[in-house]
RNA sequence: GGGGGCGUAGCUCAAUUGGUUAGAGCGCUGCCCUGUCACGGCAGAGGUUACGGGUUCGAGCCCCGCCGCUCCCGCCA
C-alpha cells in the first residue's frame, strides 16, 4: 500500500511530511491559476493544493480535469495553510497537501446523484439510493451507520465471550416448520416435491444445543419472513440471538442490561441506567394501551370506569354495564387540534373497533364537546382533578372492552404525541433511551374463529411455576415466562424460559394447543425426543439487531442501517432481484411454473 | 389482500388550480479567474411531465388503468 495516512489523519503535527493520500475526489476548486481537491476517504477528507508556479504543466492539467468522485492518490508536503484560509469545519481544516504527484486511479463518470452535499444527498429519494447503493454509502451519514453497526457487533462478540457464550452457526437450510410467519422454501433437486425452508429464527436449534450441553450460545444470525415489509421489517434481518442452560428470568434480565450497557457505551459512550424498570403486561396495557410503551413521555391512560358506571351518558354506563371499561388521556395543549387531525384520529380509532372518539376541547374556559351536557358535576369534578385538566387540553375517551379500549387509546396517545411534537410543545431529548423490560405476558390467546387457545409468543415458553394447574382449567390466567425488552416504544427483543420436560411440553402441545399428536410428532418430533434424553432448564432471548442500530443511529428505518436492504416489495433496486430462471434450472428443481411468467434473458 | 402519499431536466423542487414556447437552484459542457472550501463570473446544452388509455377547442393538472417508491392496517408463533 503506497498511501501513508487517510484523509482524516493529517494535523499540524505532520507539518513538513511528504505523504500520499489515496481516495475519491469529494469537490474540486478551479481559481484558473490554482486548485483545490479536496481528497475523501471514509475517515474524512483533506485539502490538497495545486500550484502551476511549481508544478509541470501536464500534471497541473491533469488536475484540472478531475471531475467528482474520481479516484486519486495524490502525495506532496504538510504544511499549515496560510493566515485566515483555515477550515474550522473540518478536522484537518489547518493543514493541507501541496501536492507534487497526481495519480488518476480510476476515473468516475458524472454522477446520477450527489454524495458530496449532506443537503442535497439525504433528500435523495430512496429508489435512487438502493439502485446506486454503493453512492449512497459513500456518504458520511451511511458510513457512520455501517460503522456503528460494526461496533456494536463487536461489542456484542467481546461482552458475550466474556460472560462464557459460544458463538454457535446454526443451518439456513431447514426444515419447514409451518408455525408463525410465512416461510422461504428452498426446492431439493435431489428428491422431487420435497423442500428445506429459511429459518425464520434459529428458535429450535438453540434449544437443541442447549440439549446438547453448550450451556451458553449466542450468535447474530439471520433470520427471514416471507410477510410483508415495513420501515422496521426486512425479508431477512438479524437478530442477536441467545440461550443458556441452569437459569430463571432474573439471569437473563442481567445478561441483556449488561450487554445493552456494553453497546450503549461503545457506540455511543452513553452510559445506560441499570436496572431497567419492569411493567406487567396488564400495567402496559392499562397506562399505555400498548405492550410496548414509550415512556420518555407522560399522556397516561386514566380510568373512568366507576365513576361512569350508571351515567346519563349511555354509551359510557352501556360500556360498564357491558363488563368493558371508561378510559382517557389528556392531550395536554392541544385543543387547538385541527378538524382534519379530529378526523384522523376518529378514523384511527374506529379502524380499532372503536365505534367513535369522544372528546372534550378545553376552550375559552369552558368544555366544548357535544357530549359534555350529559355529565353530572360529579362525573365533571372527576374528570378535571384526575385528568387535571387545564386551559389548551383535548380530553379524548374510549368506552370498550378493557383491551380494546385501551388499545385504541394507546394508538392515540402516540398520534397525539406526534402532533405535539410537530407543534413544539412535547420535546424528547435526541438521547434519551427508556429502557424497560415489559414481563407476565399471557401464556395464550384464544381465537374465536378457530374455537382454540393459541401460544401468544411460541409453543416452548414456558408457563409460570404456581400458574400450571391452571393450564387445562382456566388458560386465560396462565402467565408465561416470557419478557420483552423495550425502548423507547420500540419492541427490541424477546424471550422466555422455555419448558424442558418432555410430558409438559406434550401436554402444550396436544391439550392445550389441541394440535393432533400425529402433527406434534411430524413437526416437533426430534424435539420432543431430544428433550427425552435429558434436557437442561434453559431459557433465551433474541433482539433485533437492525432495529437496535436504527436506534443506536437515530434512523426510523432499518433500510439505513442495512447494507443492502430490500424495498417494500422484496425487491434489490441494484441487482434487480428476484428474477426469472431459464427452464434448464426449473427442471433440476423438477418445478414446473404455471402462473405466466417472464422469460429470462438468454445467456 | 386493503387504505393513504409521491412520481415533472442527471438531482431537489416550482408551474397563479384546465390556457401561450413547462421554470428555478444544484449538477453538466465551454470560456474567464492564484487562497478557495456550498469558490466566484459569463455563456450554453438538457424534458415522451413514470407508462397506457379517456374527457376537452385545449391536460403536468380532471377520469380510468398500469408500473415503481414509500407510510399504515391485515400479517410478522
Amino acid at each position: 500500500m503506497k498511501r501513508t495516512h487517510h484523509c482524516n489523519e493529517l494535523r499540524p503535527a505532520h507539518i513538513g511530511q511528504t505523504v500520499t493520500l489515496d481516495g475519491w475526489v469529494h469537490s474540486r476548486r478551479d481559481l484558473g491559476g490554482l486548485i483545490f481537491i479536496d481528497v475523501r476517504d471514509r475517515e474524512g477528507r483533506t485539502q490538497s493544493v495545486f500550484d502551476p508556479s511549481d508544478l509541470p504543466k501536464d500534471l497541473f492539467e491533469q488536475a484540472a480535469a478531475l471531475r467528482s468522485e474520481c479516484v486519486v492518490r495524490i502525495t506532496g508536503k504538510v504544511r499549515a495553510r496560510p493566515d485566515g484560509t483555515n477550515n474550522t469545519k473540518i478536522p484537518t481544516g489547518e493543514v493541507e497537501v501541496m501536492a507534487s504527484a497526481l495519480e488518476l486511479l480510476n476515473y468516475a463518470e458524472v454522477l446520477p446523484f450527489p454524495v458530496d452535499d449532506p443537503e442535497v444527498a439525504s433528500k435523495v429519494n430512496e429508489e435512487m439510493r438502493l439502485k446506486y447503493r454503493y453512492l449512497d454509502l459513500r456518504r458520511p451519514e451511511m458510513v457512520r451507520n455501517l460503522r456503528v453497526r460494526s461496533k456494536a457487533a463487536t461489542a456484542t462478540r467481546f461482552f458475550m465471550d466474556e460472560q462464557g457464550f459460544l458463538e454457535v452457526e446454526t443451518p439456513i437450510l431447514f426444515k419447514s416448520t409451518p408455525e408463525g410467519a410465512r416461510e422461504f422454501l428452498v426446492p431439493n433437486r435431489r428428491e422431487p416435491g420435497t423442500f428445506y425452508a429459511l429459518p425464520q429464527s434459529p428458535q429450535q436449534f438453540k434449544q437443541i444445543l442447549m440439549v446438547g450441553g453448550v450451556e451458553r450460545y449466542y450468535q447474530i444470525a439471520r433470520c427471514f419472513r416471507d410477510e410483508d415489509q415495513r420501515a422496521d421489517r426486512q425479508l431477512e434481518f438479524s437478530q442477536i440471538d441467545i440461550e443458556m442452560s441452569f437459569i430463571e428470568r432474573e439471569d437473563i434480565y442481567n445478561l441483556i442490561e449488561g450487554l445493552l450497557k456494553r453497546i450503549w457505551k461503545s457506540t455511543l459512550n452513553i452510559d445506560v441506567l441499570t436496572p431497567f424498570k419492569r411493567l406487567t403486561f396488564q400495567e402496559a396495557i392499562n397506562r399505555y394501551g400498548i405492550d410496548k410503551p414509550d415512556t420518555r413521555f407522560g399522556m397516561e391512560l386514566v380510568d373512568f370506569t366507576e365513576e361512569f358506571r350508571g351515567s346519563k351518558f349511555k354509551i359510557f354506563a352501556g360500556a360498564v354495564a357491558n363488563q368493558g371499561v371508561v378510559k382517557a388521556i389528556n392531550a395536554k395543549g392541544l385543543a387547538g387540534v385541527t378538524q382534519g387531525q379530529m378526523d384522523t384520529m376518529t378514523e384511527y380509532a374506529k379502524s380499532f373497533g372503536a365505534k367513535g372518539l369522544a372528546f372534550i376541547k378545553v376552550e375559552g374556559g369552558e368544555w366544548k364537546s357535544p357530549i359534555v351536557r350529559f355529565f353530572s358535576d360529579a362525573e365533571k369534578a372527576a374528570l378535571t382533578s384526575k385528568l387535571a385538566i387545564e386551559e389548551g387540553d383535548l380530553i379524548l375517551f374510549a368506552a370498550d372492552q378493557w383491551l380494546t379500549a385501551c388499545e385504541i387509546l394507546g394508538k392515540i396517545r402516540l398520534y397525539c404525541a406526534e402532533v405535539l411534537k410537530g407543534q413544539g410543545k412535547l420535546s424528547v431529548p435526541a438521547d434519551r433511551f427508556d429502557f424497560l423490560w415489559v414481563i407476565d405476558f399471557p401464556l395464550l390467546s384464544f381465537d374465536k374463529e378457530q374455537n382454540r387457545w393459541y401460544s401468544s409468543h411460541h409453543p416452548f415458553t414456558a408457563p409460570v411455576a404456581e400458574d400450571i394447574p391452571m393450564l387445562k382449567s382456566d388458560p386465560k390466567k396462565v402467565r408465561g415466562q416470557h419478557y420483552d425488552i423495550v425502548v423507547n416504544g420500540v419492541e427490541l427483543g424477546g424471550g422466555s424460559i422455555r419448558i424442558h420436560q418432555p410430558d409438559v411440553q406434550k401436554m402444550v402441545f396436544e391439550e392445550v394447543l389441541q394440535i393432533a399428536p400425529d402433527e406434534t410428532k411430524l413437526r416437533f418430533g426430534y424435539m420432543l425426543e431430544a428433550f427425552r434424553y435429558g434436557a437442561p432448564p434453559h431459557g433465551g432471548i433474541a433482539l433485533g439487531f437492525d432495529r437496535l442500530i436504527a436506534i443506536l443511529c437515530g434512523t426510523p428505518s432499518i433500510r439505513d442501517v442495512i447494507a443492502f436492504p430490500k424495498t417494500a416489495k422484496g425487491t434489490c433496486l441494484m441487482t434487480e432481484s428476484p428474477s426469472p430462471v431459464s427452464a434448464r434450472q426449473l427442471r433440476d428443481l423438477h418445478i414446473e411454473v404455471k402462473a405466466a411468467r417472464q422469460e429470462p434473458p438468454a445467456v
